[in-house]
RNA sequence: GGCGCUAUCGUCUAGGGGUUAGGACGGAAGAUUCUCAAUCUUCAAACCCGGGUUCGAUUCCCGGUAGCGCUACCA
C-alpha cells in the first residue's frame, strides 16, 4: 500500500518548492492509488505561526489538490518521545548535559562529531545528573567505534552511501524534551506507516541519521525519493528575504494564475513526461507521472531579478503555459474565473455581457487579472483620458479623423449592431471618403477604447453597443478640437 | 574545512558509444490581418574542462572546475 506524505513546517508562507513537493507527492499517491496524507511539522514553536498555516492552507486550497489523512506533530509529541527513549533505553542515544551551542561552531577546524566527554559518560553519572535536574539534550550514538557504510537506493539519485565517520551525533530530544525535526519526523513516518517518503533534495544527506534511526528503533525504513531543488536564476536558493513574493505561491494565484497552470508549470521543473508533452491537464499528469521522469540537477525558476515589469516577477514559460490553459478552458468557464477578478475589482456587470468580453479577451490575455487592463473600456462608464494624437491614422492628420469620426458617428445611428453590419457600413464609408480600411477603423477603435490596440473593431462596437459608441465618438470629435488629452 | 549531490541551447528539458544532438519557452525574421493578440513558416542558440576505455565519446570511468546541499538542542 502506497502512502506518501507531504509535511510542511508553519513558519513561512507557502513556498512555490513545498508546493511542488506536495505535488510530486500528491501526483505519485494518486497515479498509484495510493493514500496522501498531510503533516503540519510544527516542533518548532518558537517559529510557528497561525498565519503561516493559514498561508499553507490557503495555497493547497487553491491548488485544489486534496489530501487523505492529516496530523499535527505537536499533537503527537508522547510518540517522539516514547521512541526516543526506546533507542535510549537500548544504548543507542546518550544524554549531552553541554549547554546548547549559540554561536557558529568554528567550521574550519573540522567537522564537529560530538561533545567530548558526553558520549563516555557512565550510564550512574548520567542518570545522577539527569536526576538532579541538569537539563540535557539526547544524542543519536553513532556507530562510530566500528565505522561502516549507511546505505540506501534513492529512487531518484541511485545507490548512496556514506561512512558513519562522517555523521555527528545529532540530537533527538533538544533540552526542553521537545523532540528534533529527525527524531519526530522518523517517528511519525513509521508510526503512520509512509511507504514513500519524497522530498527535496536538501534532506538527502539527512537521510543516513534517518536510516540510522529507524534502524535504532527496529522498524523497516520506507522507500526515499528526492527531488531536485527549485533554485533562483543565480543559482542561489529561493528565499523570501532575497527573492521577495516570486517564491510565493499566493502571488501566483493573486497575479491570475489559473491553478492547473501552475500546477503544470511546477511539474515541468525537474520531471518530464519525455514525450515532449508541455501544457497537460491535471488528469494527464495523473496519469504521466513517474519517479523515473524526475531529472537529478536543480531547476532554475527563470524571473527577472529586478522586476521591470510586473509580469517579470514570472518564468516566461509559466506565463505562456497559464495563456494555454486559458484559452483551453470552455468560454463559459473562463467567463466565470474572469468575472470574479473583474467583481474583485469593483466593476459590476452582467454574467451575459461578461461572457460577450470573454470571446474577445480570451486570446490576448496570458493572466487572469490581464483582463482589467485589455478589457477596461468595457468595464468602465467614461473612458480614461488618451492623447488625441492617437486619433491620428496612419498617413493621416487631424483632419482626417475628424472626418472619419463625423462620418462615423452619421453612419452608425443607422447601423444595426451586429458584426456584418458594422464592417459592411464601415467599410462602405471609408470607400466614401476615399481613404484605406485601416485608416478608418483606427480613429473609431482610439475613440471607443481609448488606445491603438484592441479586440477586432466590429466585435467590440457590436459588445459596447450603439449608445456608449456613439458617445464615445462624440467625445473623440471633441478632443481633437481642444486636443488637450482631457 | 569535511561529506554528499549535480553539470545538454539564455531557461525548462529529450536523448544516448556512431544522431544534421530533438522539443518547448523566450529572441529574431516573415506570412495572415482593421490594430493587438492568436495562428502558421523560417532562423539563431547547447553536450563545463582534462585525461583515459574504445575503431569511435556529448554519452562509460577517473581527475579537475563550478554550482548546490548537509555539517544546529531549524525544518
Amino acid at each position: 500500500m502506497v502512502r506518501v506524505r507531504f509535511a510542511p513546517s508553519p513558519t513561512g508562507f507557502l513556498h512555490v518548492g513545498s508546493a511542488r513537493t506536495f505535488l510530486f507527492n500528491w501526483l505519485f499517491a494518486r497515479r498509484q492509488g495510493g493514500t496522501m496524507v498531510l503533516r503540519v511539522d510544527d516542533t518548532d514553536v518558537e517559529r510557528n505561526t497561525a498565519a503561516s498555516l493559514n498561508s499553507i492552507f490557503d495555497g493547497l486550497r487553491w491548488l485544489g489538490l486534496s489530501w487523505d489523512e492529516e496530523y499535527k506533530q505537536s499533537e503527537r509529541l508522547r510518540l517522539h518521545r516514547e521512541m526516543a527513549e526506546a533507542i535510549f533505553q537500548k544504548g543507542l542515544a546518550y544524554r549531552d548535559f553541554t549547554p546548547a551551542q549559540t554561536g557558529e561552531r568554528s567550521s574550519a577546524q573540522g567537522p564537529w562529531l560530538f561533545n567530548a566527554g558526553m558520549r563516555e559518560l557512565s550510564r550512574e553519572e548520567s542518570d545522577r545528573r539527569a536526576a538532579a535536574g541538569e537539563p540535557f539534550a539526547l544524542r543519536f550514538r553513532v556507530p562510530r567505534e566500528t565505522e561502516r557504510e549507511i546505505r540506501f537506493t534513492d529512487m531518484v539519485y541511485g545507490e548512496q552511501a556514506k561512512s558513519t565517520a562522517d555523521i555527528e551525533d545529532f540530537a533527538l530530544l533538544r533540552s526542553d524534551s521537545m523532540p528534533t525535526y529527525h527524531m519526530a519526523s522518523c517517528a511519525d513516518d513509521a508510526d503512520l506507516r509512509i511507504s514513500h517518503i519524497i522530498r527535496g533534495q536538501d534532506h538527502l544527506t539527512n537521510t543516513f541519521k534517518h536510516l540510522l534511526i529507524f534502524e535504532a528503533a527496529g522498524v523497516a525504513a520506507p522507500n526515499f525519493a528526492h527531488l531536485p531543488l527549485l533554485v533562483a536564476p543565480d543559482g542561489s536558493k529561493l528565499s523570501k528575504r532575497r527573492h521577495g513574493p516570486v517564491v510565493s505561491v499566493t502571488t501566483y494565484r493573486d497575479a491570475g494564475f489559473l491553478p492547473e497552470a501552475f500546477i503544470n508549470f511546477l511539474c515541468l521543473l525537474g520531471w518530464s513526461p519525455k514525450d515532449n508533452r508541455e501544457m497537460m491537464s491535471r488528469q494527464e499528469l495523473v496519469e504521466a507521472f513517474s519517479l523515473e521522469g524526475i531529472n537529478r540537477a536543480n531547476a532554475v525558476i527563470n524571473f527577472k531579478e529586478p522586476p521591470n515589469q510586473p509580469e517579470d516577477t514570472f518564468d516566461p514559460k509559466a506565463l505562456w503555459l497559464n495563456a494555454e490553459h486559458i484559452r483551453a478552458l470552455p468560454v463559459e468557464e473562463l467567463c466565470r474565473r474572469l468575472l470574479a477578478v473583474v467583481r474583485q475589482a469593483g466593476y459590476k456587470i452582467s454574467p451575459e455581457k461578461m461572457l460577450e468580453i470573454t470571446r474577445l479577451v480570451r486570446e490576448r490575455i496570458r493572466l487572469l487579472n490581464e483582463v482589467l487592463s485589455v478589457a477596461d473600456f468595457f468595464l468602465c462608464q467614461k473612458l480614461p483620458a488618451y492623447d488625441a494624437a492617437e486619433l491620428v491614422p496612419q498617413k493621416g492628420d487631424a483632419e482626417m479623423a475628424r472626418r472619419v469620426l463625423q462620418r462615423a458617428r452619421e453612419v452608425l445611428r443607422d447601423a444595426e449592431f451586429t458584426h456584418e453590419d458594422l464592417e459592411r457600413t464601415l467599410r462602405a464609408a471609408a470607400q466614401e471618403l476615399g481613404i484605406k480600411a485601416g485608416q478608418m477603423f483606427q480613429p473609431i477603435r482610439v475613440a471607443v477604447t481609448g488606445r491603438k490596440n484592441s479586440p477586432p473593431l466590429f466585435e467590440t462596437l457590436e459588445v459596447l453597443g450603439k449608445d456608449v459608441t456613439l458617445a464615445r465618438i462624440e467625445q473623440g470629435i471633441e478632443n481633437i478640437h481642444q486636443p488637450t488629452g482631457s
